[in-house]
RNA sequence: GCGGGUGUGCCGGAGCGGUCAAACGGGACAGGCUUAGGACCUGUUAGCUUAGUGCUUACCUAGGUUCGAAUCCUAGCACCCGCACCA
């Protein structure tokens, strides 16, 4: 077969449409609106890679259908342009940013072009330019006029590479998100913040009724945004004044047996005495040289301040200590400890020997068999004990086993009146063993409840247990009565086996706390030790004791939006200083601060600072002698409202047009990486909601529906890296099989946001697909559909359709495929070019060419979406092709049997049509002859054929 | 620890109650076409078996629901991803 030149064919269809503008739209009130947009990306200097083309595949394939199916698409594209990169390649060219990053956008450009995608060119943005940044600084001052842009001395995450500081969202596991191999540190400085936890709870429920954003992406929003529901609770310190604290667990607020504050917190000077300022010194210093890295495998550290803070509950006086493991700026950045019911207290509690006060008792209650208790009965409260058994010389327990109550349990007995828990279970273990030389007692873990049917004691009885292991010294033993021993037999059971052997929960419990060492108890459970909730469900008593102390309140995670960057390349900051007036804004009609062109890129600081003529300036105030701040925003202020500016790029006199932007917004479609999850998607999010209340836009939500599609790997199942020399490029993929193969091949690869691996031979095989098609459009007869035909373009017009709107692209493809292998020699006009328009989207070169090909002087990128028709749906055409498939089989096995031979075979049309036959003949190959025929009798005087069973063809063979 | 997700043939990957030994692609193998072919066409690709069939074992594992399960439920295992000292 002749070789495609793929590339004629693309530069053709590229120039043609640029030059009729084709895919340039305006607002139409006639026409459906449908905004489909991907995020706009960094201008790197390395350009696109083959991951880029498929992200923009995917968004172009769903413009395009949506533009044939009638909608006003606007399918726009832009740059990200502010950013580091940029600012690094002028340092080390002693060039500028704009330069570099102007360049960069030239080559993306013609690169987006080179993947046919369809998008209007006329409303590019680009962030760095003035006339677009100047409305980030202009939303900037709205926010201050809002009192949501404030300047806050705080400690803020530092990147030494950056050399800036960072946003929350952009540290992932204490390393800077753009140097994975540089810790975050933490400076205290004074920055410039959005209040975005103003947003926090709109933000958090907003997520519940956007159905069309994939579940991870909201899950990963809720778990940043952080809400918990929990009480405020005022404790006493100091003797005057009262402090809140933040809590989930106010049902555990008799069990506090300390206080820790952060130790970043701003007021804990207040806190700390004379007497133990030395103590704290020397912690906080220590905290503070220790890397993020050990932070994270930090033990709970701490220090006592001297002071005390009183329980509300009890009128207990306990201390407060200053610790490694309270955030500061969470909650109050102070917390209420309770060791007993909480992990990382116990842990702190236990190595500064703090007490631990139980307050929550697990509660085994027996409900079914014979054991369950009974509603006739009273209760019998009784104080019990476990005794686990330790063995003097082996790794053995000591357990019973009673067998007419099939209980095999731990030693258990009940304390008597008077009597102290350590003396009831020695008792017990002499009295129902007989062994009475102990080497040792100790408590383990807390009491515990069980709640039961006694058969022997015929009682329901509550017993409240405390657990002791008993170490003997030697199997010295002391007879036993028989009424102690009668009902169970005491043995010795393996270390590793009593587990298994123990059938009752409580026993299970205690021994598996025994074996894997104590811990706070934070399951559900009954309250002790808390005054008059004594008996009552924690999970009730949270609400009544929260209530009663404190008041109910809602907390976040999210914390307010640090934008200020110690950098050039971004959108300066509209303030002014000024030593009378302090930081004041830039009016509205001085904007937009811009970045000069004339600055030295000679290190690594940011050049504003040591520029007079950009610094120097009036007081918009009085006039008098102003500074300019020096620092610039975060490029993500860029981010969060580009796709608004889409809808009216070129507008000088205000942000946007609101008509336009209503008539456009919100995005139907946004595809991009979940890596934005908690970033720019949540940025963008509060963009929306502030610009919303100050009146601009009509909406709550920047996008309908978020696709994020999966990441595009090298050949081996590698991400592709310079470093690793396995990043597949888009040109050298065009240039082997054409751009519109490696569409096809791109999206058939299965699901669109799964994982997916660049191969060569997967390639070639999109593009043996193409050429087939190309190659079938020259010999095509041009005339009628045959009945199956018309079944066949229908159905797949349906199919596809569907999953094109479903973003099944891999599915769409394979549909595709098995519409072009049944199609006939002989067509007609309608039914082909049906063809061409699926196939238009996703190789719209070879759509075009094809559709050409086929007479048409108008493009097929703005043909309309045909449509199918129900009726010419047939699935029996289906089943004949099954039953060929059958019959082809068949015969190929007669010929294993009868080979050399010349083969006549008669085909019974019960099931197939008279024109299977030559199907079936062209597939066996050369040397068998194929008849259909209608008289069994006549071909078939044996009757061979009769033996065919119904529903499948009869073949037969003479 | 919390949260999201995934487990199917040699591989990628559809299927999400019967029409499933399981689409489609890739690979491998066989045959045809041809001077030749890495190009194209046809077929095979769990095992056994038959002249068009039938059977067995199969969709992570173990149970369950059902006349019937790759598909639904329960438990477990494995892997991937995100967040994580958030009180």
């Amino acid at each position: 077969m002749e070789r495609i030149n793929f590339a004629k064919i693309e530069k053709k269809w590229q120039d043609r449409w640029e030059k009729e503008k084709i895919f340039e739209v305006k607002e139409d009130p006639k026409k459906k609106k449908y905004y489909v947009l991907e995020m706009y990306p960094y201008p790197s200097g390395e350009g696109l890679h083959i991951g880029h083309a498929f992200n923009y595949t995917i968004g172009d394939i769903y413009a395009r259908f949506k533009r044939m199916q009638g909608f006003n698409v606007l399918y726009p594209m832009g740059y990200d342009s502010f950013g580091l990169p940029a600012e690094n390649a002028a340092i080390k060219n002693k060039s500028h940013p704009k330069k570099f990053t102007e360049d960069a956008i030239k080559n993306y450009i013609k690169q987006q072009r080179n993947l046919g995608l369809s998008y209007d060119w006329s409303r590019k943005v680009e962030c760095h330019r003035p006339d677009f940044y100047r409305w980030d600084q202009w939303i900037f001052l709205q926010m201050f006029k809002k009192g949501l842009a404030y300047k806050k001395s705080a400690p803020v995450n530092w990147c030494r590479k950056c050399n800036t500081v960072l946003a929350n969202e952009q540290v992932k596991d204490g390393k800077c998100y753009l140097h994975e191999d540089t810790e975050v540190e933490v400076k205290h400085l004074e920055q410039w913040f959005l209040r975005t936890t103003k947003y926090a709870d709109e933000l958090y429920e907003g997520l519940d009724k956007m159905k069309d954003w994939p579940e991870d992406i909201k899950a990963m929003q809720r778990n940043w945004i952080g809400k918990s529901h929990g009480y405020e609770i005022g404790f006493e310190i100091n003797g005057s004044k009262k402090w809140p604290i933040f809590t989930t667990r106010p049902d555990t607020l008799f069990g506090v047996t300390f206080m820790v504050v952060s130790a970043q917190h701003p007021r804990l000077h207040e806190l700390v005495t004379k007497e133990q300022k030395k103590g704290v010194d020397a912690f906080l210093k220590k905290i503070k040289s220790t890397s993020q890295k050990d932070i994270d495998e930090l033990e709970k550290e701490g220090a006592f301040t001297g002071s005390y803070a009183v329980n509300p509950a009890t009128g207990e006086k306990v201390p407060i200590w200053v610790g490694n493991f309270v955030v500061a700026d969470y909650g109050c950045g102070m917390v209420m400890a309770v060791p007993a019911h909480d992990q990382r207290d116990f842990e702190f509690a236990k190595k500064y020997g703090i007490p631990i006060k139980q307050v929550v008792a697990p509660l085994f209650k027996t409900t079914e068999g014979k054991d369950a208790v009974r509603k006739d009965i009273l209760d019998d409260v009784r104080s019990s004990i476990f005794a686990i058994v330790k063995h003097w010389s082996e790794d053995k327990y000591l357990c019973l086993d009673w067998k007419n109550f099939n209980w095999k349990s731990l030693i258990i007995g009940e304390v008597d009146t008077g009597e102290k828990f350590e003396e009831a279970a020695v008792r017990e273990v002499r009295e129902e063993t007989g062994y009475s030389d102990i080497k040792s007692i100790r408590e383990i873990g807390f009491e515990n409840h069980g709640h039961y049917y006694a058969e022997h004691k015929k009682v329901n009885r509550y017993a409240k247990f405390r657990t002791f292991l008993i170490e003997l010294k030697s199997g010295k033993r002391e007879d036993t009565r028989e009424e102690d021993t009668k009902n169970h037999e005491a043995l010795w059971v393996d270390g590793n086996k009593v587990s298994h052997f123990l059938n009752l929960p409580n026993n299970k419990y205690v021994w598996e706390i025994y074996k894997t060492g104590e811990r706070a108890f934070i399951d559900e459970g009954i309250l002790i030790n808390s005054g008059k909730f004594d008996g009552m469900n924690n999970r009730k008593a949270i609400d009544e004791i929260g209530k009663k102390f404190g008041k109910k309140v809602v907390n976040f995670k999210l914390r307010d939006w640090l934008i200020s960057r110690q950098r050039f390349w971004g959108t300066p900051i509209p303030m002014v200083y000024c030593d009378k007036c302090g930081a004041v804004p830039v009016p509205e009609k001085d904007l937009p601060v811009v970045l000069p062109d004339d600055v030295k890129f000679t290190s690594e600081r940011n050049p504003l600072i040591g520029d007079e003529k950009f610094v120097e300036t009036k007081c918009p105030k009085c006039g008098g002698v102003g500074r300019r701040e020096t620092d610039t925003m975060d490029t993500f202020v860029n981010s969060s409202w580009y796709f608004l500016r889409y809808c009216d790029p070129h507008n000088e006199k205000e942000i946007f047009d609101k008509k336009k932007v209503k008539s456009w917004m919100p995005v139907d479609l946004y595809i991009g990486g979940r890596e934005h999850a908690t970033g720019h998607l949540i940025y963008s999010r509060f963009y929306t909601k502030f610009l919303r209340d100050i009146g601009l836009l009509g909406f709550d939500e920047p996008a309908v529906r978020l696709f994020n599609q999966g990441m595009v790997q090298g050949p081996g199942g590698e991400k592709m890296s310079k470093s690793k020399g396995n990043v597949v490029l888009p040109e050298t993929v065009s240039e082997k099989y054409g751009i519109d193969s490696a569409r096809i091949f791109l999206v058939s690869l299965g699901g669109l946001d799964k994982v997916r691996d660049w191969s060569d031979k997967g390639a070639e095989g999109s593009l043996r697909l193409v050429e087939r098609i190309m190659n079938y459009f020259d010999n095509v007869k041009i005339g009628k559909s045959s009945a199956k035909t018309q079944h066949k373009v229908n159905k797949a017009i349906r199919d596809v359709t569907l999953d094109i709107e479903t973003m099944r692209y891999n599915m769409a493809v394979i549909k595709l495929r098995e519409l072009f292998e049944g199609l006939e020699s002989e067509i007609a006009r309608k039914d082909l070019e049906s063809f061409v328009k699926l196939l238009a989207v996703f190789a719209p070169h070879v759509g075009e060419e094809l559709w050409e090909k086929l007479g048409n002087k108008n493009f097929v990128s703005l043909a309309s979406w045909p449509s199918w028709d129900e009726k010419k749906i047939n699935e029996e055409f289906d089943k004949i092709d099954a039953a060929v498939e059958k019959t082809v089989g068949d015969i190929l096995n007669i010929l294993k049997i009868v080979k050399g031979e010349k083969v006549y075979v008669y085909v019974l049309p019960n099931e197939l049509k008279n024109y299977s036959a030559s199907e079936i003949s062209r597939r066996v190959g050369k040397g068998v002859f194929v008849f259909a025929v209608n008289d069994k009798a006549k071909y078939d005087p044996q009757g061979k054929a009769g033996k065919v069973k119904p529903g499948r063809p009869g073949i037969f063979v003479e």
